[in-house]
DNA sequence: TGACAACACTTGTTGAAACAACTATTGTCG
DNA sequence: CGACAATAGTTGTTTCAACAAGTGTTGTCA
């Protein structure tokens, strides 16, 4: 069917309920703004979860992060977290180390030239940020955040860390 | 590393800037919310986007829809709507036809099947999108949309059938 | 009209995600 | 102590998504 001015609206999907449009308005926002993530950290052969767990070991510095850990703590859940972490090993961003007392876990840290790499990333990712966002507001930001914060809520799981934030 | 109350400042992610803050905020949002819609349509064999194109069809009976303005249409884009559509017709839940007029566009159409199916799926959907969002308030939808929308309006491509969602 | 670009898919290939099954280590309880 | 369950990670397999290249059809312009 082709888009036709007097068909318009059943051109656009109507909505079967309000919840519905909610989430397909969510769905949508944030599949347009993770395009343009995508194209930022596939420049330095990234994908935006990668980024984000090397922001999280970096955050934990000088200390490290257990493997399951790093998994819980990463935005969205990962079933697969040692091959994620497979792959940044061997491009050297980060280092495995098996504890001594307790020989099951495996305790990451982030390396000296995954600094660096967050180090030269830095600069582009708040331009990024900006062009994604800038164009809110203070008081919208904060508004969206929070009824952000309020969809999920119910949908946490307790011992989450996202829970407080 | 262990989570410590006494450094839990540092154990959930510290934000760059607020723009940083609305997207991971969304992120996570966003993957609580489809978490809940995977294991739903999972228990029928289909993707989020599978039911999504299948409500697209279903809205343009009795008419048709080609391929490509399929792949518009979807709330995520898909490089590849062909093989989405390929493992819906094996199913029986859509058709194919080559147009006479053009014989370059394919032309899709819901089955019967397709249609009973989503009869059958009309109940579950809705109550499960009651428990993702129906304890927001209708005000608190309303304003949550609103901001999804504004957030992304500049990138929204133009010709884009979004735009005026 | 005939070469060539544009269009609407389709197919091939590679890399990553999902799910389950497996290994090694540690806790627990009779 | 010894069996058994629980924990922390790893590996295997199948499926799916992304990117690129290919096919058949139509528009266009010298």
């Amino acid at each position: 069917m082709t888009y036709d001015p007097l068909t318009s609206a059943i051109a656009v999907p109507a909505f079967d309920s309000t919840e519905q449009e909610v989430f397909l308005q969510l769905w949508r926002t944030y599949d347009r703004l993770k395009a343009i993530e995508d194209e930022l950290f596939s420049q330095f052969d990234l994908t935006p979860q990668q980024y984000n767990a090397l922001r999280l070991l970096d955050a934990a510095q000088p200390g490290g992060v257990q493997t399951m850990e790093l998994g819980r703590r990463l935005i969205s859940r990962m079933p697969d977290t040692t091959r994620m972490v497979d792959r940044l090993e061997q491009r050297g961003l980060v280092s495995r180390r098996r504890l001594d007392d307790n020989r099951r876990v495996v305790e990451l840290r982030i390396s000296p030239q995954g600094q660096l790499l967050l180090k030269e990333m830095a600069g582009v990712v708040i331009e990024m940020h900006q062009r994604q966002l800038g164009h809110l507001g203070p008081r919208q930001q904060q508004q969206l955040v929070k009824l952000l914060r309020l969809a999920r809520q119910p949908h946490e799981d307790d011992q989450c860390d996202w829970l407080e934030t």
